[in-house]
DNA sequence: TTGTTGATTTCGCAA
DNA sequence: TTGCGAAGTCAACAA
């Protein structure tokens, strides 16, 4: 990785065209090629780059990045600050958990928690708009769409909305009721619910993580 | 902004847990206290990252970067390998330009491109729930509303759903059909527009963009 | 302040 | 490879 400060300005000509005016900046230049330009503030997105795989020439007071599709960032240096670089190796890489993937497997493990006597038909359930997160068949054996969020939003509901909606035309499967499940809906995404008889429920992950530490525990 | 290049390893504990093991990798930290750990590849975005506001607190070896909703960034330093610090003053910012705005220009000016004999009746044409993006007469007379995207996504055909069906209320319009037009459109959203008897088109922005230079020329 | 929408989204997974 | 949904999405803009 190289990293330089450095008086410049910079033009973008690509998907959109876009122009930074002469300023100092650091200049990010990694060892793949990519190019990543940032001011001292606002968020962790640079205020301009070039994504991998690219390409970076430099001339006089200008370097040019170009990647496959032909979009070109053009970096004019007026004058250069500090140079440093260093060899960084290939990272070991990010250890996540608490994102919805885990939600939805904890949910498809214990959907007893969603309504008593609930069975999973099966994860991911396919539609020809998409799968519906979890497909369970309640205490009468009537079939559940379950669309799962980590934030319940009015979108979510839309979608499921369009999952029941297909579901309910399969007759093997008709009538079909939907169930939306988050850690936390939104006042306006519960009303739209109501709208489309679908009903919600918020669950408290840190609760369904404890029962299933639990469960392995008892062992 | 100061740049530390360290062999670190990095916790984040928030709205999700993560751990980074020990590496080599860039921190970045800007002028309002923000963080960044860049690895040397990957894309623009930070292996892990602490927004602004916050606050990073030095220690022997650790680093503990606190935001306002208590979420930590918690960084173990095991060797500082550089340590250089810049000041770049306040950024000026990015200029950009559009591509929706200048596609719905440009077919507001050239709308035969939709189907021949159309006629642009205005664009931004009011309904009580927004303004759809044109309005047009086909060859017959009859009433198009159009919507335009960059790209064609399911919700695009529900917005343009829900004006269509404003829009057919009006007996100085009705019966009024739905297009819709985007440089590339979903598979889902084309089922989807299929179900509400809405027409998809595909359009080629380098080519209006050059249609549109070259009637320029003429002059 | 809150909600909604777009992004040069990026990222990860699955077909 | 492509498509699709999630993201610690972020960020701009409107109400």
């Amino acid at each position: 990785m190289r990293l330089v400060i450095a008086r410049c300005s910079v033009d973008y000509v690509g998907r959109l065209t876009a122009h930074l005016p002469l300023a100092t900046r650091l200049l990010m230049i990694k060892a793949d090629g990519s190019v990543l330009v940032h001011s001292d503030g606002g968020s962790y997105k640079p205020l301009n780059w070039m994504s991998p795989p690219c390409v970076l020439r430099e001339d006089e007071g200008v370097w040019t990045v170009t990647n496959k599709a032909g979009e070109q960032l053009l970096i004019t240096i007026e004058e250069v600050l500090s140079d440093v670089s260093a060899d960084l190796g290939v990272d070991p890489g990010l250890v996540k958990d608490g994102v919805e993937a885990h939600l939805q497997a904890l949910l498809a493990q214990h959907c007893e928690k969603l309504g008593e006597g609930f069975r999973l038909v099966r994860r991911e359930y396919p539609t020809d708009i998409g799968p519906v997160d979890l497909l369970c068949r309640d205490a009468d054996g009537q079939a559940v769409a379950i669309e799962i969020k980590r934030r319940g939003e009015i979108d979510g509901v839309e979608q499921l909305a369009r999952y029941v909606e297909r579901l309910d035309r399969d007759p093997l499967l008709r009538p079909v009721r939907g169930m939306f499940v988050a850690q936390e809906i939104k006042p306006q995404a519960k009303v739209l619910a109501g709208d489309r008889g679908i009903v919600c429920i918020e669950v408290d992950y840190d609760e369904l993580r404890g029962i299933d530490t639990s469960a392995d525990r008892l062992f």
